[in-house]
DNA sequence: ACAAACACTTAACCCGGGTTAAGAAATACA
DNA sequence: TGTATTTCTTAACCCGGGTTAAGTGTTTGT
């Protein structure tokens, strides 16, 4: 299962040649680890009470990753499209069951590399160590983000706020996800929009 | 105007004696630096705009804390009740004219040391400064705090989580004040009373 | 091509709490 | 002691958004 350099997201080889500076022998390595995976939508990358073994890029498609809470509601963390990274990364690390759910919305290609390879793969190259905690570091930080303008803004203003930074998200996700995600009623939701299409 | 030893609220001469283990002597200097001061109900001790320029140990009497929005509308940081200090900490160290408005609530008796005899007392009793950086490390955690019980709580939960926690308030504070403290309309606080007694 | 499933909207109703206005009760002051 | 001021309560109304229920499209799979 060879991977061919042509179906890969530019953005992949632009990552780790030009920002990471892999040498075209370390990058032609780290692709040996991974392993292409299609899922089709609706299906799942990984559900809650499974360990993550494994980092998925998201070379094709898009994913919504969500939890369950307290009443066994959805809560949608975020949504992922091509470039994002798919998997439970408190899992991964810790190597117990976790609590997230990933599931594809589109019918989606995947670059899988297992814990196992990944962990090789850093010894014997060693930039991948920087670019992992740059990037974990930047997620922990939206994420207090997020639950702070929940707390803050008014279901409108996050409605309006996500329309105007992330307006292709509107482009691909269902808008009950959407409601969900901004923490907002589906039939809520749709009254505020009705409300700002009629107001002027 | 030597203070006496007899009117002071022996919970200030306990906290440097026994916790802060001043010796007979630092106390007796310590007080020397202190002066007497009476404000009556309704008078300020402070005003935005003001420099803070001293600290305020609140022997006997209330006071209410308090800045303005930026609609110029009271916002209750805390109250303060026998033992507390007084003052701005922020205009105290940056020497700044401040925002805080510290308003008297009953007749009150205030022991006022200032900025260069506090310094002068810090020189002599290096204890003095442990017990001054613990205390504002614990302030700084109660407003964290409180700000995160604003966004989470419900009106109803922060006015039953106030009696339940701070019932003493109740005996001596207004409730147009209380009301203010926990971010709740008067009219509202007392919907919110009259629903709580009538149900049950 | 059709039924079944899914996605979205509309509407009626409820509830918490802000707003406005007025009244009742308590305090203060002369 | 009585009037004035302050404090507290009541009531009517509004608004945002959740809840329930009933549509109306729109996809999907056979």
């Amino acid at each position: 299962m060879e991977i061919e350099l042509e179906k890969i997201n530019p953005k992949f080889v632009e990552l780790f040649t030009q920002t990471y500076g892999f040498t075209e022998a370390e990058f032609a390595l780290f692709l040996t680890y991974f392993k292409p995976k299609t899922i089709s939508k609706k299906d799942y990358y990984l559900r809650a009470g499974e360990v993550c073994k494994s980092k998925a890029y998201l070379n094709k498609g898009c994913a919504r990753n969500f939890v369950l809470d307290d009443q066994g509601h959805e809560r949608i963390l975020f949504f992922a499209f091509e470039d994002w990274w798919l998997g439970d990364f408190d899992s991964y690390y810790s190597g117990k069951p976790g609590t997230n759910y990933v599931q594809i919305l589109e019918d989606s290609e995947l670059l899988v590399i297992s814990k196992e390879n990944f962990q090789k793969a850093e010894k014997e190259i060693p930039k991948l160590q920087q670019w992992y905690s740059s990037k974990m570091l930047r997620s922990a930080s939206a994420s207090r983000n997020r639950i702070e303008e929940m707390k803050t803004l008014s279901a409108e203003e996050r409605y309006l706020k996500l329309m105007e930074q992330q307006p292709h998200i509107f482009q691909r996700i269902p808008l009950q996800y959407i409601a969900c995600y901004l923490n907002i009623e589906p039939q809520s939701l749709s009254r505020i929009r009705h409300r700002l299409t009629n107001k002027h």
